[in-house]
DNA sequence: AATGAATGAGCCTTCATTCAT
DNA sequence: CATGAATGAAGGCTCATTCAT
């Protein structure tokens, strides 16, 4: 019953954020990111519209957080040695995480999806995204280079293309997406990627 | 004196319809779809936002008309021959044709990205998208029975996910996007696509 | 095949009016006076908005004239005799005659009663509508003085009134309305308004 | 600093909302139905657009609400016994009361009359106004039927158009309206309905 | 820390009216 | 006489954000 300690007010002040992301995340997935409001996302999280003020600055802020720590979560599965080099069986295990991040996020992804496709916002993000995806992609270029592909770039572009557009078919209809097949034929790179 | 003939009110609106839909797709490539309000539109195309309602019904049924339209230019390139066949040359003119379109109709991507993107309209575009989008996948996956490939309808599941993957990165940032060596990339496909 | 005289042309303008004046009323009576614009009497009557002003120099004006000229109808089934004096008999007829065109120009009662209801609008039409309600009045007003009433022009302002309110109750309910009954209760005032 | 208490906010709500109703209801009355927008009520009430949604989820919300807050009031001042019976002294404190609510309410009549008028309207109102009328009719009915009148569903119907006639009148020119002398008339239809 | 009333700019849409043809 | 494209003002409504309490 002793006034609460600034490491307690701190605690709840993120216990709070991540429950506030959790719903705007959950309705953004349910209506669209355009009809997504504010009021919507405080009635459900329980909270007044201003106490949502008090822990994000604007509704761009709250967007902009939600998808940083969702890239931030993806990154941390990619490499797990953080040595830098991908086995093949570090490859395997990526594409599984990968699916398994899809599967149990996809209402991070579609968010992600249409936040990308505003010109204005991606301008604001592009930077720290490229930063966050430069280790990733030199890693898949090492990992191509090892194999020796002919175009380890190319090669890179190509498997980024794929899995997002396999994010993209997923999280548009994850019902009839043949997971286990995709994903069993994509193990068949790790193997030959070199023609 | 006499009022226009039928001939010229058909293609005063032909034209407008033309001029509304071309700046529609520009404004929603540079601010996003969300971003983009009729209002914009009006301005931008120099004309009333009421006269935009004398050409569409709605902001949706607008959007609804870009869209279909730009499927249908799509599908026009592929198969030239309507014989249901897919050759390997005719792979690779579909290829090349897939990337022109890509680079003269970025606007339209963005858009068609951006609607995808939208769960209540969706519902909407998805009877007639499938519809559309049925002979395109058929004879793909002939293609690749043809080709002996062990399970070609995931194969052309990936086929489409990558080519959507690429869209998706080339309409993000087209200046740096390594067109050539992509196509070339993506001819191998249709040597080897037998592993 | 000669040239139309002016009488001719006069003569196709007038069926004109009046075949856009019943297409008004027909579509202000389905949806309301709110949601009738120019645009559906136009196209209903099958002519262009254009030529619509060519009638009509407004709105207003059109409605005006449906208005009044609904009125010269009204009025031209009362008194028949035009002598100034109602007989019970000529009240008994104009009992009939009232239930007659209530039944077969509900169209009319409804555009009426709303016009009645707008303030500005009853400003504008007010002076020549008591214009032409005065000799009706008089009339009755003589009609109960010679009854014996004992205050004549509270007895007319009851049954007129009554008229109103039974107009009003027949046209928001035609089907239920008991035309009938009331219509011999009516008569009970032509034998016994003396009490 | 801490936030109003709940019953605050609720006063706060609750005078907003007679505000903005008797904001409504007057241009209502000056203007007519048909030309009362929202913008006149939040301007001449001296608040936002927005706000009055705060308080009204549309403005065919607030106009129902307005009705049977009106027919409410109208109700409650009929048989206050709520004996389901009316003696010839309630009868003519129900005329006089009637008028009252006339002459301090004319702007909620001329709604009224305008919302009847309203088809569309109408079919969403008649429900709940049918069930709230009826107990109102079948006393009537009881009354007439005990007065022995020979058909007392056409006696109810005649008394109900003829205070609808007269309400209809009244907010035309309620300063030329014979108030007095009508309720006078009225009050014999309590001693000798029966012919 | 917390509330929700209040704002104001902007959204999509409608419509009486005008006008070149 | 006749057309319908075009306008512009207004309509109902939404929503991120602010602020007194």
């Amino acid at each position: 019953m002793s006034p609460r300690t600034e490491k307690q007010y701190e605690d709840i002040r993120e216990e709070r954020k991540i429950q506030i992301k959790n719903v705007a995340l959950e309705i953004i997935f349910e209506e669209g990111f355009q009809n997504t409001s504010i009021s919507k996302i405080a009635k459900r999280a329980g909270i007044s519209k201003g106490l949502l003020y008090n822990y994000y600055k604007s509704k761009e802020d709250m967007i902009y957080e939600i998808i940083f720590e969702g890239m931030d979560n993806l990154m941390s599965i990619f490499d797990p040695n953080k040595d830098g080099i991908l086995t093949d069986e570090e490859a395997r295990f990526f594409i599984d995480e990968m699916f398994n991040m899809l599967r149990s996020n996809i209402k991070y992804w579609r968010l992600y999806f249409s936040v990308m496709l505003q010109p204005k916002v991606m301008l604001l993000i592009q930077d720290r995204f490229m930063k966050m995806m430069e280790p990733f992609m030199n890693i898949l270029v090492s990992y191509f280079k090892q194999k020796g592909a002919e175009n380890p770039i190319i090669e890179t572009r190509m498997v980024v293309a794929m899995l997002d557009g396999f994010a993209f078919h997923f999280i548009l209809d994850p019902k009839h997406f043949p997971l286990e097949e995709i994903k069993k034929r994509l193990y068949e790179f790790t193997k030959t990627m070199k023609p």
